[in-house]
DNA sequence: TATTGTTATACTCTATAACTATA
DNA sequence: TATAGTTATAGAGTATAACAATA
């Protein structure tokens, strides 16, 4: 077992504690929709990302029941930020897409994370910034996609 | 605003989902102990950090209110994996520290998240996971102790 | 007056189970 | 028979407020 191993999964660790989420969280939503809050914002986030998606995909996606899935889109749907729809290719399903109002929203949340994200890496050079940008990206996906 | 930090904030969007988290913290405390649950799993690192820590620090450290943190290091008390004593220099506070069996669970939990790690870079060059691992610690560290 | 740990209370988040409709 | 979405219910997690003790 790697040294490496151990570091990562130490820093990982800290990165994972509610804590960083929570403040991380709540800088990113303050202010940019009424129905955005720490825990709408995965939720638009996750349909944001796979595109038109039923309920259920989604509660996988996003880590929730599709119970739970469906009464979040639900309130963001009558907020105006996501639209609901019947897949074509199966009436018992609905698709759950962005709105132009949730794609602007969405937007302002990615920059937001992208501003933090920014600040704290002020004084790091280009080329280290480049080079995490890379390997964490590597790292994210092995991560949340383990196969074997 | 660069264009690694837009990577950076995406890819960490991701990492922070509740999805991995909960799939990678069952996978850590399965097995370990009793009195250890994805719940419990984040007091007792946060313990084991920071040394002997008065509740309301170490609500503060993990991310919680300290009556929860005070809840919460009651019952890992009472299991035996915390120890609770008076602070000889301020009567009020109470100082939360590891028992021996906790110190046991908490090398078990970190060896258990260490190994997942290295399950999933197992396909990564030594020179990757080890360049990764120091950009990544600073990384961490530089998002956790924000200043600015 | 402020802070510590604790407890009581209420609120929020989430999963389970049950229901209807469709595959 | 299995899966979609939804709703009702119950349980778990958490914060707020209030308490006594100490600073």
């Amino acid at each position: 077992m790697s040294d490496a191993a151990q570091q990562l999964s130490d820093d990982l660790g800290i990165l994972l504690q509610r804590r960083l989420r929570t403040t991380l969280h709540a800088e990113v939503v303050a202010g940019v929709h009424d129905a955005i809050d720490v825990n709408s914002y995965p939720v638009i986030s996750g349909v944001a990302r796979t595109g038109p998606i039923s309920a259920a995909a989604l509660g996988a996606e996003i880590g929730v029941d599709r119970s739970l899935a469906s009464r979040k889109a639900a309130s963001l749907v009558s907020a105006g930020l996501l639209r609901s729809s019947p897949d074509p290719a199966d009436r018992r399903a609905t698709l759950l897409d962005l709105t132009e109002e949730g794609r602007r929203v969405v937007d302002t949340l990615r920059r937001n994370l992208t501003v933090v994200i920014d600040e704290r890496l002020r004084h790091w050079s280009a080329s280290d910034r480049h080079e995490l940008a890379g390997l964490f990206g590597r790292f994210v996906h092995d991560l949340t996609n383990a196969k074997e």
